[in-house]
DNA sequence: GTCTATAGCGGGATAGAC
DNA sequence: GTCTATCCCGCTATAGAC
């Protein structure tokens, strides 16, 4: 489905994704310098240029490999047939642990897609997020239909389960700076927060 | 209290600020230029610095006062000496319609303290910031020890409700694009959350 | 396929006239 | 206090040797 298997990547070019994957998701796609990228994958820039022809199209390599990475889990849990309150479960608690592995993704996507909001509808049109999107707002109202989960636009309800885990993870650093703790510190604090969400949710949205 | 009021700058100084705003906001620190700063104030790019040194001094005055206007309101709000529930309902209310109206700030905040969080040591510092903190944080522990609020964390409580009213705004632009829908669409969309929010967190958090 | 060298320009900053 | 002109560095990108 996607032109860019890993598999087809050389050795070089994996060292180039991973220094320039690093180097954006530090500094964005403005404040990244393809002389780094260069510094950090142990070569030269010119040998950037011939793999990718200018940076651009090498953000956007970035940029797609973050973004589908990040939806093929989502599609993965959702594709699996179990009840809603077990599913909506285990996106909360897989997606957590995926994100805290990943803290830098969130907000690098916030934030690029902000900037230039284009990008995302050329990588869109090419993967199955809004198939997946689809089927989850439908089950969700089914459950609605069920009795199971209260009347109320789905949504709501999925802005709501999204914020929930997103922003601890995409605000992070401005957590850990104003509440001055440190990052190990909020590590456990977001550990604990992957059960407490799904509670939230349940008491909030579920009818018992 | 801090250096920079508002009524001691002069008509250029404003034009400056109100210019050097637009452009932070909508590239960031290292995507603006100070050429665009300069067209929008209608003046030169040496008259930037004479005002404000360099780039960087500009660009802190501008993240100071952002950061001040944001807390300014939550404090006055945090100060009104009104039962846990209601306070718990204005804040959202004033907060979501502040947001509302300055949609580019959340992001902002999150990015640049992101890519730089010392800047946040030296605007924090001579602010009261933490202070409305401290007297939210012991107010929730009061309604806990009272039964009206349900035993946890009150960290967990502060970054849930933090969670759902700043996200939706700091994600629009992503949200629009993914759910295809337009600006104003989605404006409609975060009214209606208005009065969902406050719902949401008295059946999760308060005892009834 | 990988390197060195360099073109070329964009952008922050300053000198100096008025 | 505001302008024009210009410096000069840093960065992307390319030419060309090996």
């Amino acid at each position: 489905m996607f032109n860019t298997n890993k598999e087809d990547l050389n050795e070089t070019q994996i060292k180039i994704m991973e220094a320039a994957m690093a180097e954006f998701l530090e500094k964005g796609f403005s404040g990244a310098r393809m002389q780094n990228i260069a510094d950090n994958a142990g070569m030269n820039k010119a040998l950037l240029h011939y793999y990718y022809r200018n940076k651009e199209s090498l953000f956007k390599q970035v940029f797609r490999d973050v973004l589908i990475d990040m939806f093929s889990m989502l599609t993965d849990i959702i594709e699996t047939e179990i009840d809603f309150e077990s599913k909506l479960n285990k996106l909360v608690k897989s997606y957590m642990n995926y994100l805290i592995e990943h803290r830098q993704f969130p907000l690098f996507l916030l934030n690029e897609i902000y900037r230039n909001p284009e990008i995302v509808d050329q990588v869109l049109r090419e993967s199955d997020v809004s198939e997946t999107w689809d089927k989850f707002y439908n089950e969700l109202c089914q459950s609605q239909k069920n009795g199971d989960v209260i009347e109320l636009n789905p949504a709501h309800i999925i802005v709501t389960i999204v914020s929930l885990v997103v922003f601890p993870v995409a605000a992070s650093n401005v957590i850990t700076r104003f509440a001055d703790i440190s990052q190990s510190e909020y590590y456990e604090f977001l550990q604990e927060r992957i059960d407490i969400i799904p509670e939230f949710l349940i008491k909030a949205l579920l009818k018992k």
